[in-house]
RNA sequence: GGGCCAGUAGCUCAGUUGGCAGAGCACCGGACUUUUAAUCCGGGUGUCCAAGGUUCGAUUCCUUGCUGGCCCA
């Protein structure tokens, strides 16, 4: 799949399964407006003050105008162009549901059955005293047939003052034109709310990243793989849920805004209560609540929602982010691996329809088994640098300089192995691989690993080059938690503005006793990339950060 | 944060070695009762991203800024 938009023709061919009943309620009704044909203006423009047009733009565009103009023309009729209400929403039928249930129907025959439907016109193709257009809605889009013949003199001259992008309403007989194209003979219709913008171009559709990504509704107005990645996303998100709920967890809200915020290495938003007069924190991650949970006696409890990252804007990086956290009690890390597996593998392949994705021009497959290496062991496969975590901070150091590494000033052995595995190895991992045994010195939360000092029972997941997933045995003891925390502190202290604080209430939680558990953390966005295709997070993101526009609210 | 690229009509894009700004779609007027990027005839509707500078003259050249894209840290 490629994430980009096309140039091919935009339809929609998802059709919804619900199945709908005309009723004979009809709701079209007499459509008044732009009864009186407009008086001609000197050079087709028709010049309204302000007060009339509600226009405040000085340079407004001829399209505009026209447009306003229009809207005008339909007030002054008496018309009403912003309609409260067309059909019981169960008495019109999607554009999807009809091409299904009318397959049958021969090239210039009837169905007999009449039918509602609603949409955004889109496009037209006028033949004197005969016309079609597209109506497109939330599942694809019909052709209206209009015969002045059959809709009356009247209504058929004011069907040629809509404008493309004009919501309507219309009923009448489901047939197939000449051409074969399922359509709707119009035996009436009514404006349901006025366009006053020109929408993009109907055939290149909207190119510019900017204004998809600002204006997202034009994006899905008109880009058939923005409401497919869009779609893919939601199914990720339902996926992920019916997942782990059919598997027992519990799905839980804990605090976006947070007094201390910890539970990840990063730089939080920082927000201010005014009753309180204290300052808080948008979260960064919800692992200290959840963990909190399963001290109260959760022993499989999920949270799928927001994270927020006061850090760089990029393709890759958006500042609030969605994240899949979960923990299993009575579990390590093992467990989670094969959970994490399981869990990804059968998301990818119930959208994508199998386990191979194309991403960034490379096939990639997510078959499991996966790949299992260690962080040290990769370090030496594919960057050919030979490592051991007792070595001094000064000889490691010396060896990531030699490859161009930079490191934190006063990083230890374990960080400055984890910073060259970051540079030298991570892109390289494009199959689905687990890296294991992650560095306890940039692992604060994660239980020890037995037998191999200075490492934690930690993994995380690499696909395409990509952090995926991020996994460790918890670290249940509180005198060992409060010692990591003091470390943290002690880096905070130095500057480094990344650096867990010491979290005396979670301590207060584990002191009561937190059972053994693995949790892990999947990023939702890039998980979605990969499974669309999508090179730039904006594409995933319904509404993603950009920088606000000047001269505009 | 650094490098490179881009910003021209509502949209998709040309273009100007510095001299009245171009096309397609959309739009406006006209014709047309089975089209589907309808067709035919007629009509360009513009703050050439912004602010300075150079110049007789800048959309074009220079500088800075804004926004976005790609690559790098």
């Amino acid at each position: 799949m490629n994430c980009e938009v096309g140039s091919s023709r935009n339809r929609w061919f998802s059709a919804s399964s619900i199945v709908l009943f005309f009723t004979p309620h009809c709701p079209a009704k007499r459509f008044n407006a732009c009864r009186e044909k407009r008086a001609p203006v000197p050079g087709g423009r028709h010049e309204m003050s302000e007060e009339q047009t509600g226009s405040h733009d000085e340079h407004e565009s001829e399209l505009l105008k026209v447009r306003r103009e229009k809207l005008r023309s339909i007030l002054d009729g008496g018309g009403e162009p912003y309609k409260a209400f067309y059909a019981d929403s169960d008495s019109i039928e999607l554009a999807g549901d009809l091409h299904l249930k009318h397959e049958g129907i021969e090239p210039g025959g009837g169905s007999g059955v009449k039918v509602a439907v609603a949409g955004r016109l889109m496009g037209r193709r006028i033949h004197g005293k005969a016309a079609f257009a597209d109506l497109q809605d939330s599942s694809g889009r019909i052709q209206l047939m209009l015969k002045e013949d059959v809709l009356g003199a009247e209504p058929f001259q004011r069907f040629d003052e809509l404008d493309i992008g004009d919501w309507i309403g219309a009923t009448g007989e489901v047939v197939r034109s000449r051409r074969g194209e399922l359509s709707v003979l119009v035996e009436s219709y009514e404006l349901l709310s006025k366009s006053l913008r020109p929408l993009p171009e109907k055939w290149h559709g909207l190119k510019d990243r900017e204004q998809r990504y600002r204006q997202r509704y034009l994006d899905l107005m008109m880009n058939e793989e923005a409401r497919r990645v869009l779609e893919v996303r939601s199914k990720v998100m339902s996926g992920i849920r019916r997942f782990l709920d059919d598997r027992g967890f519990t799905e839980v809200e804990t605090p976006m805004l947070q007094v201390l915020p910890g539970g990840a290495t990063a730089r939080p938003f920082v927000t201010h209560h005014n009753a309180l007069d204290i300052d808080l924190f948008l979260r960064i991650a919800p692992e200290l609540y959840l963990k909190r949970l399963l001290v109260g006696g959760y022993d499989r409890v999920y949270e799928l929602n927001r994270n927020f990252r006061n850090e760089g804007i990029s393709t890759r990086h958006n500042p609030e982010f969605t994240m899949l956290e979960a923990y299993v009690a009575f579990v390590d890390y093992r467990y989670m691996m094969r959970l994490l597996q399981e869990l990804i593998t059968s998301v990818v392949v119930s959208v994508n329809g199998s386990p191979e994705i194309e991403y960034a021009g490379r096939r990639i497959s997510l078959e499991p088994p996966w790949r299992e290496i260690t962080m040290v062991d990769s370090l030496a496969e594919y960057a050919g640098v030979e490592v051991d975590i007792s070595w001094e901070a000064s000889r490691l150091a010396a060896l990531a300089a030699e490859r161009e590494v930079e490191v934190p000033e006063g990083a230890g052995p374990g960080w400055i192995i984890a910073e060259l595995f970051e540079k030298l190895v991570e892109h390289q991992l494009i199959e689905p691989t687990f890296v294991l045994d992650y560095p306890e010195e940039i692992s604060p939360l994660a239980r020890r690993r037995a037998g191999a000092p200075g490492f934690t029972e930690r993994f995380e997941i690499l696909i395409a080059g990509q952090e995926i997933a991020n996994a460790f045995s918890e670290l249940t003891d509180p005198a060992d938690q409060r010692d990591r925390f003091e470390a943290q502190a002690r880096r905070k202290a130095e500057g480094d503005e990344e650096a867990h604080p010491v979290d005396e209430e979670f301590l207060l939680a584990l002191e009561y006793g937190m059972p053994p558990a693995g949790g892990l953390g999947v990023g939702i966005d890039r998980l979605v990339m990969l499974a669309t295709g999508c090179e730039n997070i904006r594409d995933v993101i319904i509404f993603p950060h950009l920088r606000p526009r000047q001269g505009r609210s």
